[in-house]
Formats: C-alpha cells, sequence, structure tokens
DNA sequence: CTCGATCCGTTACGCATTTCACAAAGGTCC
DNA sequence: GGACCTTTGTGAAATGCGTAACGGATCGAG
C-alpha cells in the first residue's frame, strides 16, 4: 500500500487540482474522468489510474464529486497549509518573485529575502527585509522556511543551495541557469527558459520563419 | 536513420551544450561521458545513447573534443543561428521578459510585443513596440517570428496561443497558468513556478519547518 | 424492479526509456 | 611493436510508465 509514487504522477496532480478548482469555481458537482481528461489533454485511464495510487474517490456510474476530489488532492500535496517561503538573489528576478502575488493565493508566503550585495542588503522588497546571503543559515534558524528559491547567478548558484540544505530545507526552486546537486532527501526543480527554448528550436529547424 | 528521436533526449541536449560551453570556457579540449555526466548527475550511459542517435562523435580510449561536439550539438538543436521571438502580455512578467538580457547571447531576439490593454499599447518596452493583441497576425505576416511566448492571465491564454498558432508560429514558451491545446505540427513549453512549487510540497509534508 | 447506460478501479499488456555489459578502437608506455 | 589501460558505440536486458480492457457498481427511466 504504501508503495513508491512515480515522481510524474505527483506532477500531475497540481494539474488536477487546478482543473477541479475551475470546475468548482464555475458550479460543477461531479465530474467524470472523460470530462476531467478532455478539458486536460490526458487519457481518462490515466486519471484514473493516477488516483487510485491514493485511495477511491470515484462513484461508478457517476464520476468523481469536484469539491470532495480537490479536497483529497489539496490534502494528499500539503496544500491545505501555509508553506513559508525564502527567496535567494533579489535582482530583477528575485525581486519580482518576492513581489509577484500569485503565490500567496496558493499557500506560499514568502517570508525572507537573500542578496550578497551590500547595496542592496538592508532594503526591503515587497514588504520582506533582506538579509545577506552569508546569514542565511542563521536567519533561517530563526525563521525557519519550508522552501528555497535561487534567483542569482549561474555560478553562485551551487554554493546558495549548499547553504539553503545546510539550514534544513528540503525543497528548492532553482531558477539559476545551472545544474545544481542537492542530496537524496532535497527535492528540487528547475525553471530555465533559455534551456526549454532550445529544445523547442530542434522542432521547428525546417519551419524557419525568420530566414525567410 | 530519420528515425523519431524520442523527446526527453532532444530536452537534454542542450543541457549537455551547456555543459560543454562552460567546459570550453574553462579550456578543456576533450572530455569522457563519465567527466560530463558526474559533472551534470546524469549517468556516461545515457549521454552516450543520447549522443548516438545522430552520429558518432567521440574517441574511444580518449572521449569527446569539446569544441567540435559542443559545436555539433549547436548545429542538431538550430543553435548555430538567429531566432526571432514574439511576446504576447507586457504586464509586470511579460515586460520583464521583454527587456531580459539573458536571451539575446543565446540567439533569441526578441522583435515583437503585444498587450491587449489600449493603455499599453503604442508604448515601447526594452526598445519593442507594443503593438495590440488583436493585430497579431497581421503584425506577425510582415514581420515573421519563430517562437511566440505567452505571458497573459490565464483566462486569455487559449485564446492567443490560437492567435500565434494562426499567425504561422511553431514553438511556443507558454508563462500562463493554463494548460493550451495545440495542433500537433506546434511545439510548446510551459513554464509554471506555482505547479512546480505544488509539486514538491508532496515530498516535504513530513519536514513541515513552519510548522513548528 | 428491471433494463440499459455510464463510469470507476484494477489487472494485464505493450511501448518507451534507461541501464547494463562488452567488443572494438585509440592511446600510452617501454 | 606489444601489452595494457581507457572509453566509445551498441545490442540486449531491465525498468518504468501509459494504455487498453473489463468486471462490477451506480444511477435514471419506465
Amino acid at each position: 500500500m504504501a508503495l513508491e509514487i512515480p515522481e510524474v504522477v505527483i506532477n500531475r496532480l497540481p494539474v488536477y487540482a487546478r482543473a477541479l478548482a475551475a470546475l468548482a469555481e464555475s458550479g460543477e458537482t461531479v465530474v467524470s474522468s472523460q470530462a476531467l481528461g478532455e478539458h486536460l489533454g490526458v487519457t481518462p485511464a490515466q486519471i484514473r489510474k493516477d488516483l487510485s495510487y491514493f485511495g477511491r474517490f470515484g462513484k461508478q456510474g457517476r464520476g468523481y464529486n469536484v469539491q470532495g476530489l480537490l479536497r483529497t488532492l489539496r490534502e494528499i500535496l500539503g496544500l491545505d497549509r501555509q508553506w513559508r517561503v525564502a527567496v535567494v538573489g533579489v535582482g530583477r528576478l528575485g525581486a519580482a518573485i518576492v513581489e509577484y502575488g500569485g503565490f500567496r493565493p496558493h499557500g506560499f508566503t514568502v517570508t525572507s529575502a537573500f542578496d550578497a550585495d551590500p547595496a542592496v542588503v538592508g532594503s526591503v522588497v515587497g514588504g520582506v527585509p533582506v538579509r545577506h546571503s552569508d546569514d542565511i543559515e542563521e536567519v533561517l534558524a530563526a525563521s525557519p522556511v519550508d522552501i528555497g528559491v535561487v534567483a542569482v547567478p549561474a555560478h553562485s548558484a551551487q554554493g546558495v543551495v549548499d547553504r539553503l540544505v545546510r539550514a534544513g530545507i528540503h525543497a528548492i526552486l532553482n531558477y539559476a541557469p545551472s545544474m545544481v546537486h542537492v542530496p537524496s532527501d532535497v527535492t528540487i526543480r528547475q525553471i530555465d527558459p533559455v534551456l526549454a527554448m532550445q529544445g523547442m528550436t530542434y522542432y521547428i529547424k525546417g519551419t524557419d520563419n525568420a530566414a525567410k
């Protein structure tokens, strides 16, 4: 029962949750795997299989209760609580992340910010005071966070990640364009627009608009 | 020879290319799949297999020529040319993307920008004049681009994507937090920090720092 | 209450991808 | 030049994942 659940499955659950939230918003009370799948571009079988890792939530002949399944998924994913986030690197990108209002409605609150530039340390960005990156361990010991967001130049990323790991953080979202290494008990996700674009150009070499 | 190459493989090639560029920068002339793999956190076998889809680039007993392999990968991926990019949605995020200097060194240049807000249309952001989203097809017909970047609210994303597809674009990078549908000859990549975070909380439910 | 239609949960199957393992090819040292 | 070490390229095995298929539950109509 407590078998290992594939990471791909875990990563699809938030997508399901988002779709269910939209359905709930528009007043739907039940939804079938068929309908949900069409809306999302995945097969109904996949949705049923994914959910079956965690239990039985649907009614045969009817479908899933939208509110109920949404609540269940939130609980499975831990989205039913508040998560504290530290942002390291308050340059152009980092500042935008700290000031971005889109995280809070989902339960993610930026409670600390760090930078290595003395000119920035001491200032307040988006209501959060900026501390020096050298003090990460110290500051986070007094005021723990759950997730670290890294928005520093590529060459500093590994050092910052190491610091966050030493500070006891187990989840890191890395915006820096570099592959960083973490212990196996730390989850890391990469956000890298350049890599994303470079992975697309392969497919459009033949349909090269600009070259015309 | 012209067999179908898995998308996962294509997506790893830019990672290899980036590591090779770093090696070249630091003066290395040859690298083994072993060394490259350690640096990147992938198995040597995977690197060799991936490369074998495209040809034979290494020397047994020695490894790969860094400059040579880098050049080859760039060519395979189409990174040896300039790509024109259109950004739709020039709000907070969109403006940051247009003004971001990190794309150009990789051959991606933002040549047009669009927004639906009349107050923004007509202004110039990062040296690029902002046109109305309704004119996407018209503007891009006169001045084609290769890649579309979508940075609009979730509810407008599908409409914008449809417009870009009609304008002949085959590659789309979507920052909007919504699943959009595209024809099979269009490549799409999603960048969604909230989904990324929500996929991590599952793994840190046990090590809940903030709850202490 | 019975019939028919719907749709879940699960098992079995098959494809896709990763890993393994080894022959063959270079290179080096003496 | 021969012995030895390294490392590639690649078929074959193993693993992981998605899809298909179906028994059985639920519902609504008449």
